[in-house]
Order: structure tokens, then C-alpha cells, then sequence
DNA sequence: CACCCTA
């Protein structure tokens, strides 16, 4: 108990623990690898199409775990809801959560981005060590959840810049309609 | 579209 561990739980539906979860594992395991917590998904509960997620580790790994996974799973609900854009349209709101999608996605590449490795994430790397768990900022959970701008953006200038120009094309092609297929890979870049 | 990992 030398660590200041802590620990979160939330629940997954089904749909979307694949996503989070990824190919053999690929995806959870860069989650777990970049926000250095231990994440364990339990097996399906039965009745409820829930998936108990626990996350345990240092309250600034945990909110970045649950950063990586609700941007995962807002980019899925967001295609979800360009499936059935016909019945409901843009008036839930989606026009807000789709920028924040890209802006949460191509935040990971600027952790990633942040190590000096460009194959696998170096979570003992000083330098993202910095840039993650900087005291000046203790991310609170539900900030997270109302995620406006990450404050990683607002320490990174330069990246914040070359983010605008990546985010340029996707204002461009949310044209409310559209919006199907390939745009779901770029939300996904694991 | 589904992706099923690790304790």
C-alpha cells in the first residue's frame, strides 16, 4: 500500500466492451499499458448485458483509463447514432459529442506521441510521466465525464495546433449525413 | 460488424 491506489468500477454494455476490449485483447492491453492501471473486465453478468469493468491503480491512472474508454465508447455510440440518423437526427446533442470524439481520439496519439518510442508505449518514460501525472492538475472523474477540452491540450501548444488542422477534415465531413464508414477508423486509430 | 483481454 506504498502507492496511493485506488480503485473504479463501471459497467460496459456488451455492444461496446468489444471495442474497448479490441482484437485479442490489443486494445484494453494499450489502455492498461498507458494509463498504468490494472483494469480487469469481468466475464458477462448474467440478465443485465453489462460488462463490470474494475479499474485499480493511482487516481490519475484510473482517470486516464476511464478517459481512453469513454472515448472509445462515445466514438461507437457516435456511430451508432449516424446509423440511425434518419429516425433521430442531430437533436440529441451529437453534434457537440462528435468533435469531442476526434478531440479525445487524437488525444491519445498526443500521449502517444509524447514517449520517444514510436512502436509500444513507455509508461515508465519520464517524459509521459510528466506529462500525465503533472500535479498541477488532478483530473477529477467528472470532468471526464463532461470532457471539454483535455487539459494535456492546454500543456501542449504545438500539438494543439497540428490538432486543429487533423480536426479540420471531420468538421468538414459531419455534414449530418454521410457519415458512415471510414470515418469510424480514424475514432479508432488503435 | 465484431473485437473477449487480464486476475
Amino acid at each position: 500500500a506504498s502507492a496511493p491506489t485506488s480503485s473504479q468500477e463501471l459497467a460496459i454494455p456488451n455492444d461496446f466492451i468489444g471495442c474497448i476490449i479490441g482484437r485479442q485483447g490489443s486494445k484494453i492491453n494499450e489502455i492498461r499499458q498507458v494509463s498504468g492501471a490494472h483494469i480487469k473486465i469481468a466475464s458477462a453478468t448474467d440478465g443485465s448485458a453489462m460488462r463490470q469493468v474494475t479499474i485499480t491503480g493511482s487516481p490519475t491512472s484510473i482517470s486516464v483509463a476511464q478517459y481512453l474508454i469513454n472515448a472509445l465508447e462515445m466514438a461507437k455510440y457516435t456511430m451508432q447514432a449516424a446509423s440511425s440518423a434518419a429516425t433521430v437526427d442531430l437533436n440529441m446533442g451529437f453534434s457537440q459529442s462528435t468533435p469531442t470524439a476526434s478531440t479525445a481520439a487524437t488525444s491519445m496519439a498526443v500521449l502517444a506521441a509524447t514517449t520517444p518510442a514510436p512502436t509500444t508505449i513507455n509508461v515508465h518514460s519520464p517524459s509521459t510521466l510528466s506529462a500525465i501525472q503533472n500535479p498541477h492538475y488532478a483530473i477529477p472523474v467528472s470532468s471526464l465525464l463532461g470532457m471539454k477540452s483535455l487539459p494535456v491540450l492546454a500543456v501542449h501548444p504545438a500539438a494543439a495546433s497540428s490538432l486543429t488542422q487533423g480536426l479540420s477534415p471531420y468538421t468538414a465531413k459531419m455534414t449530418t449525413s454521410g457519415v458512415k464508414k471510414s470515418e469510424r477508423q480514424k475514432f479508432a486509430p488503435y
